[in-house]
RNA sequence: GUCCCCAUCGUCUAGUCUGGUCCAGGACACCAGCCUUUCACGCUGGCGACAGGGGUUCGAAUCCCCUUGGGGACGCCA
């Protein structure tokens, strides 16, 4: 099939998988997938020095986490070694490329020499256009060279429409001659990526911005090789609220895609946050299924612009960016309880308080208490943390609910066992009987209702917060809340 | 230094190609009110942007030019 859609994403095993590659994996997999297409994964680690096992498979883990399948590989790119030497090879022979012998350091210094002095910043060409018996003369003294792009001499550009950015064009004279095989025969990237998309059939190419200018000298190969040229499509990058490029090295776990799976986070609220981070569908909404996204998707509606990643450093109340807690939180809040059972059952286990019985005979009571807890839930952890209570004794007193609503009125000290005895007096344990019984009380003792019922929120549950205290009551059970209230005693002591 | 790209509320964006319906719409965040004897949700309202300057035009966020700002590339990294 000539005209088949392929697509692949090829990251390079140097660190685990960051939300500005997830970005890039998920709009290869939309268009892909939305074509019904191929993905391939395509693991580029010629850079034997930084690529490494343990984020090869940290990538996979997360592509997998994400739901985001490939069709084909992973392909290791030092697998086709042959292939890429092969092509260098070709182009020499044709006089498309040439052996150059000069060396990295004096290279370096002349690079450092240029930048310094504000220059412009370029081979000079020494090597292109040596004799051959100059050549030979090199090679007899054992001076290891390099292959170099010989770049056409021509007049005019070398260009591509860019699905994303429209027309690019460069100057054949702007682009220097680049090096395309290592002196120690291994070739690189700028090659590498060529060949294997050749060789894979890739219809179309899907990256960063900062690829750009990489288009033009890799179109100039293509043709070299003699081979079409894929559609290219440059997606803006993603920055931190100070516009630097987001990256392992300076933002750390934060833009991990790990990090995300494990605070909570839902992996289909990751990819709708993501998409929105550089696309809109063009009308207002923002909340996409996957039948919606692959339906509203399209290469065009990409931004031209780059697009910051809302995180900032040391704000307790957004552990990241607002919208994707928003986002999160709205998948929590609505998803199919069933479906949220299983993903809280996983922090249950984690966080070392899941029971048996939630997956069993108290299978309805765990998923109301799901129903009625998520409404002011973000993420998963939020059900082992703040919802803690209800699946565990040992859970943490909120200060601020220690402070305000227990603390407050010395008197609670004897009020809060008094009223579990109530409690334990009522034959229906109901959300109504419960509800009459704290009302009562509080008119007994002459106090407001708000004071033994916001008491009992903090005893109960721990939090200052949360659904009608009378649901609690009911639905946490009356064993429960009398032993809770009885033992109250606790958080009167300093 | 050279080349390339970009530029709308704090953030993500709609609108730009095909000038008028935009004294610029939505979302998140923020603020206020309602609801709720809690908090949240929800609802209502508010705050808040066309980087600046020229030009073209009856009319410009939209077209052109300049300036400024931001990003990227210029590697025997990918």
């Amino acid at each position: 099939m000539a005209n088949e859609v392929r697509l692949r994403f090829p990251p390079s095993p140097t660190g685990y998988l960051h939300i500005g590659g997830a970005r890039t994996a998920i709009l290869n997999w939309l268009y892909a997938r939305k074509h019904n297409g191929k993905l391939i994964l395509r693991i580029e680690d010629t850079d034997a020095e930084r690529s490494t096992e343990a984020s090869i498979q940290g990538i996979m883990d997360g592509l997998n986490w994400l739901g985001i399948d490939w069709d084909e590989g992973p392909y290791f790119q030092t697998d086709f070694t042959g292939d890429h030497q092969a092509a260098g090879q070709k182009l020499l022979d044709t006089g498309k490329a040439y052996k150059c012998f000069c060396t990295k350091e004096v290279l370096d210094a002349k690079r450092q020499a240029a930048l310094a002095a504000k220059q412009e910043v370029r081979y000079d060409g020494t090597c292109r256009n040596l004799s051959p018996e100059e050549i030979a003369d090199q090679e007899a003294a054992g001076i290891p060279s390099v292959l170099r792009f010989k770049v056409p001499e021509r007049d005019g550009s070398v260009g591509y429409d860019d699905k994303v950015l429209g027309r690019i064009e460069q100057k054949y004279c702007e682009i220097s001659d680049f090096v395309i095989v290592r002196s120690n025969g291994k070739p690189l990237y700028l090659l590498c990526n060529v060949v294997d998309d050749i060789r894979d059939r890739i219809s179309h190419v899907v990256r960063g911005q900062d690829h750009k200018d990489n288009t033009n000298r890799q179109i100039l190969l293509y043709e070299a090789l003699g081979a079409p040229v894929p559609v290219f499509a440059h997606m803006p990058l993603t920055l931190d609220t100070k516009k630097a490029k987001i990256s392992k090295r300076s933002h750390g776990e934060i833009v991990a895609v790990h990090w995300y799976r494990d605070h909570g986070f839902l992996p289909w609220a990751m990819i709708n946050f993501l998409c929105l981070l550089g696309w809109s569908a063009g009308d207002d909404r923002e909340i996409f299924s996957k039948d919606e996204l692959l339906e509203a998707f399209t290469l065009e509606r990409i931004n031209k612009s780059n697009a910051v990643f809302n995180y900032k450093k040391d704000d307790p109340k957004f552990i990241t960016d607002p919208k994707l807690l928003n986002i999160n939180a709205h998948y929590l809040r609505t998803m199919d309880l069933e479906e949220l059972a299983v993903l809280v059952k996983k922090e249950l286990e984690s966080a070392g308080i899941w029971q048996a019985a939630y997956g069993g005979e108290r299978k309805g009571w765990f998923l109301k208490t799901l129903d009625m807890s998520r409404e002011r839930f973000y993420t998963l952890k939020d059900f082992s943390t703040e919802g803690r209570a209800w699946f565990a004794d040992d859970f943490a007193m909120c200060p601020k609910a220690l402070k305000k609503n227990v603390r407050k009125h010395d008197q609670l000290r004897e009020w809060l066992p008094e009223l579990a005895d109530r409690m334990a007096a009522l034959d229906d344990f109901s959300a109504d009987e419960t509800e009459k019984a704290a009302r009562d009380f509080a008119e007994e003792k002459d106090i407001k209702p708000g004071i033994p019922i916001n008491a009992s929120r903090a005893v109960l549950t721990g939090q200052i917060k949360g659904p009608s205290m009378f649901e609690v009551f009911a639905h946490l059970g009356k064993e429960t809340v009398v032993r809770r209230l009885r033992e109250s005693g606790r958080w009167f002591e300093k």
